[in-house]
DNA sequence: GAGAACTGGTTGCTTTTGAAACCAGTTCTC
DNA sequence: GAGAACTGGTTTCAAAAGCAACCAGTTCTC
């Protein structure tokens, strides 16, 4: 049978399978070791680079849904990992950043987690490295200007 | 407060975002305009791609569970997509292979989606995209070498 | 300034997922 | 050749994800 569609050499599919080995591989350094989730893990480095954030923002910053970010919270916070005050100006939202223990839980994990990534990236020269997340850019770029459903788009008007 | 962790140079995050929204993207496709779920399609391309196989085959090449793969065959076998004939070395396995349905289904999408990634490749040039696939295959061929637990390993003798 | 439309965040409920138990058949070992 | 160890595949069950409904507060509109 004939066809152009290789798995091998089809972005999707080697993108998801990359994503997916690296995701379950790291996960272990936090889950088996340290006792947070995923989702927790998330939080915790996005509150750790930002400071002070709102739910929301957390949820654009990391990709998650925001259910999930805010059971993450909720879980976070009965762990004393964080803390929220209310906003000022919008008495809906609260405010989050990371509690001593947060912080200082935080602090332990991160040197693990970077060497684990140093040693993934290991076989990359740097130059190599900066290829790679110019051509992730690129490729992130290009998915937000495309069209939600192609050749579909123009059934009928708005 | 300092950290070398920063989430836009952090591989495990960029990879993963790449990935689910490409997933999301594409899977609009095959999902609302032609019902099958993304398990179903990655069974779908596979079968197309070698032909016959056995369902350990196709959850090897997929990197998909053993149990997605049996559920997502036995969606498609109920829905006429595929059929299952005995294997004879082993009567346990079964032999998987598109049926005419199956196959002109796939004969259907598979345009759209190559379509639909060439106009995610649009800003790639031909080399960099050669890259791009170079430099996942040796993260991935990195990760496959990667010990288990990171520096836990040696804890103590088997 | 009072309703409509909207937004941040949570909760409930259904669907999806994955781990482990399980079944039937195969291979290994003595 | 009979038991142990193993493997392909399915089922079961518990955790996780996602959708929609919802609440409370905000903004828009007339």
């Amino acid at each position: 049978m004939h066809h152009a569609l290789s798995l091998t050499r089809f972005l999707p599919y080697r993108c998801n399978a990359l994503a997916r080995k690296i995701s379950v591989s790291l996960s272990r350094i936090y889950t088996e070791r340290f006792g947070i989730t995923v989702a927790e893990w998330r939080v915790l480095v996005t509150l750790a680079e930002y400071g002070e954030l709102q739910a929301k923002r957390v949820s654009e910053l990391t990709n998650m849904d925001k259910v999930q970010v805010s059971r993450a919270v909720a879980a976070m916070q009965g762990r004393g990992l964080l803390q929220r005050r209310p906003c000022e100006r919008d008495s809906r939202a609260a405010l989050l950043c990371l509690s001593a223990d947060g912080a200082e839980l935080y602090r332990r994990i991160e040197p693990e987690v970077l060497a684990w990534e140093q040693s993934l990236l290991a076989p990359l020269a740097p130059a190599e490295r900066d290829t790679l997340f110019a051509l992730i850019d690129k490729l992130e770029l290009q998915l937000a200007a495309m069209p939600e459903t192609p050749a579909l788009d123009n059934r009928d008007a708005p």
